[in-house]
RNA sequence: GGGGACGUAGCUCAGUUGGUUAGAGCGCUGCCCUGUCACGGCAGAGGUCGCGGGUUCGAGCCCCGUCGUCCCCGCCA
């Protein structure tokens, strides 16, 4: 028999009620936690978002409460209204931000029941992502997921505030808009009125923040969904959402003080200060430092130990010698086991380029003592630090261009430097409990988290933590204008066409295409690729050549882009922008391990939602609307 | 498209070389219990070993296929 709410109202929440609280009437509403039946006495956890607290059911004091108690079970829905009161010596719970205080109940109602979870929020132990993905909403009951989503809420709150602080304006685009072929495949939208025609979902606001740019919103932002229908992964999701900014006449530092003021007040919106200015890496020294270009900087970077090394001795150990030497550290390994070797073998990644490591670096004192003691000195560290060397292997024939621009990487140094961070990466998530690096990480995100249950209400954190060494921004600049397509030798864009190339280099566009420095950057924060802007092209003559050197023909570029090489030609002011991911900003916050932990409701790794069973087929009749006919494989 | 891991009770997992009736913890059900808070005690229920096929006297275990979840490569301007 359930009860009725009737005029009931919410006075507290269940995070709510402290020691100087005793004495007064409450009304709590909200799930039951746990219940522990001590015969005349039952005690009832109550949850909600903002905590538990503890009501008792007395029988010789509310003997109707007690035995609708009896029947009560984990997660019915249940209102109690008592009087709060201190806990006698020795019952107080100090586990519990509550702890010191129990409602002693008057009269309890239970305002609905439950069938029995497939496994309980108030557990410790998760239950397999399946069964959570289906049973969201049990999901996100448990504590750990409304604290994620209570971060995702702070941060994009602040960030909006801080933006238009900033003076930026949220306009929001479409989701219906145009197909573009190049870039992640879109998902289409099929047109009832115009047969056989798509809209697209939005890949990202790209040209239409750029169109609000030549419409004299100065400085636009948006907190947009974007869609792609690529592969996902722990980072990617199928939609996910950007902070998406564009101004008017920006230097690129510009734009970059912009993101350091809303991150900086994203994180200090959690509790973690985050010292501004980042630092900053150009493209080719990142690739040079870290082998790659989003840098973990909580781990040392790569060391050029060529020197270390006579050309003789490059010779005996079969290592390219126009190609650098390149050791990585990993601090505090220790010595690695048959297993560990054997194990670390697949992690190295030399699919690409002639490439081979050495992971022992005893085997080369014994060879050459003075190298590997040189070695040692070069890439500094203690004894027991992990050193691997990974250079170019000689006994494997060269692949890939040996074209070298001017001040620029090699497609085979760029290899070797590539195998090297790769390998980097592998063996630091590998070691991870051995050099420690990253349980700073978490301790931090830990620390904030326990700040941030004492104001689950919302209210701001009281600490302000130090991020310290636990969270490593960078931006990485003047990234290469061109990427030189594999097999067809055609010249592509790193970014999007509409990147504007660096003012010195836009002479050599088409005579040396692989020189020329993009004016764009990322930004880059634990090995995690957080956004990517750049300056844009503002001139049409200076987009016609882009393309030209794209190889697209003047008509290509119309039928594709043609509403937007107009609108170029109306009085474009120069302008610049960014997207950060807020779901991985959010990701890192919540030292979660996948987007999933902070997407309400995510898709599966086959882009399902196991929740609402989606995709489906449709009724004949809508694709009838729609004009269309399906074809299934097979 | 490719590689890898996993799939056994509601949940988390164990299950030896292929061998009797497939186990544990938690949860669940019933009874008992007035200071618990991961309450405790007693008793009990609960299994298409993902699915299909094969090998075998005999399959949770071996083989083939398939489905699902996760991670990675490709892909993601």
């Amino acid at each position: 028999m359930l009860d009725h709410l009737g005029t009931l109202e919410r006075t507290h929440t269940s995070g709510a009620l402290r020691a100087a609280d005793a004495g007064q009437e409450v009304t709590l509403l909200g799930w039951v936690n746990r219940r522990r039946d001590h015969g005349n006495l039952i005690f009832l956890d109550l949850r909600d978002r903002y905590g538990i607290t503890q009501i008792v059911l007395d029988k010789d004091l509310c003997p109707e409460g007690h035995a609708k108690a009896e029947h009560v079970r984990p997660e019915y829905v249940v209102a109690v209204r008592g009087t709060v009161r201190l806990r006698g010596v020795g019952s107080t719970n100090p586990n519990m931000a509550t702890g010191e205080i129990e409602i002693v109940a008057r009269e309890l109602l239970v305002l609905n029941d439950a069938k029995l979870a497939p496994f309980s929020p108030a557990e410790d132990a998760i239950a397999n992502e399946e069964v959570r993905l289906k049973y969201r909403y049990i999901d996100l009951r448990r504590a750990e997921m409304q604290r994620n989503f209570l971060v995702r809420h702070k941060v994009a709150l602040a960030v909006r505030e801080n933006l238009a602080a900033q003076g930026f304006l949220e306009v929001e685009t479409p989701f219906m808009t145009r197909s573009t072929p190049e870039g992640a495949r879109d998902y289409l939208v099929p047109s009832r009125v115009h047969a056989g025609e798509f809209y697209a979902l939005p890949q990202s606001p790209q040209l239409f923040k750029q169109i609000l740019m030549i419409s004299g919103f100065d400085r636009y932002f948006q907190i947009a969904r974007c869609f792609r229908d690529e592969d996902l992964r722990a980072d990617r999701q199928p939609e996910f959402t950007q902070i998406d900014l564009e101004m008017a006449y920006p230097q690129q530092e510009t734009i970059f003080r912009v993101v350091e003021g809303f991150l900086s007040a994203a994180f200090r919106a959690v509790g973690i200060e985050l010292p501004t200015p980042f630092p900053q890496i150009t493209y080719d020294e990142s690739m040079r430092r870290f082998g790659i270009d989003k840098p973990d900087l909580r781990l040392p970077g790569l060391t050029d130990v060529k020197e270390a090394f006579t050309a003789e001795q490059l010779g005996t150990l079969a290592i390219t010698a126009d190609l650098p030497v390149i050791a990585l550290r990993i601090p505090n390994v220790g010595e690695l086991s048959r297993k560990d070797r054997d194990e670390n073998k697949p992690l190295f990644d030399g699919r690409k380029g002639a490439v081979k490591y050495i992971d022992d670096l005893k085997r080369l004192e014994k060879g050459f003592p003075e190298a590997a003691a040189q070695v040692r000195a070069l890439v500094g560290g203690e004894a027991q630090d992990l050193v691997v060397i990974v250079a170019g292997d000689a006994t494997k024939p060269a692949e890939g261009s040996e074209t070298k621009s001017e001040g620029r990487l090699s497609e085979r140094e760029i290899q070797v430097y590539s195998a090297a961070g790769a390998f980097r990466v592998e063996l630091a998530r590998k070691y991870a409990d051995r050099h420690g690096a990253f349980a700073e990480t978490d301790r931090v995100v830990a620390a904030a988290a326990a700040g941030m249950t004492q104001t689950l209400d919302g209210g701001t954190s009281a600490t302000h933590l130090a991020s310290g060494t636990a969270f490593q921004p960078i931006w990485v600049t003047d990234f290469p204008m061109f990427e030189q397509d594999a097999e067809t030798g055609r010249w592509l864009p790193s970014h999007h066409p509409f990147t504007s190339p660096h003012e010195a280099d836009m002479d050599r566009l088409t005579s040396d295409p692989a020189s020329v420095r993009a004016q764009y950057y990322d930004l880059a924060m634990n090995g995690l690729e957080l956004g990517s802007g750049s300056i844009r092209i503002h001139r049409q003559d200076v987009q016609a050549k882009i393309f030209e050197a794209l190889g697209m023909s003047a008509e290509e570029a119309k039928e594709r882009f043609g509403f937007f090489l107009e609108a170029l030609e109306y009085g474009t002011p120069p302008h610049g922008g960014i997207a950060l991911g807020l779901d991985r900003i959010v990701m890192i916050l919540a030292g979660a391990g996948s987007l999933r932990e902070v997407i309400a409701f995510p898709k599966t790794a086959k882009a399902i939602d196991l929740m609402v069973d989606a995709p489906t087929p449709v009724a004949p009749n809508q694709l009838r609307d729609l004009h269309i006919r399906t074809v299934l494989k097979g």
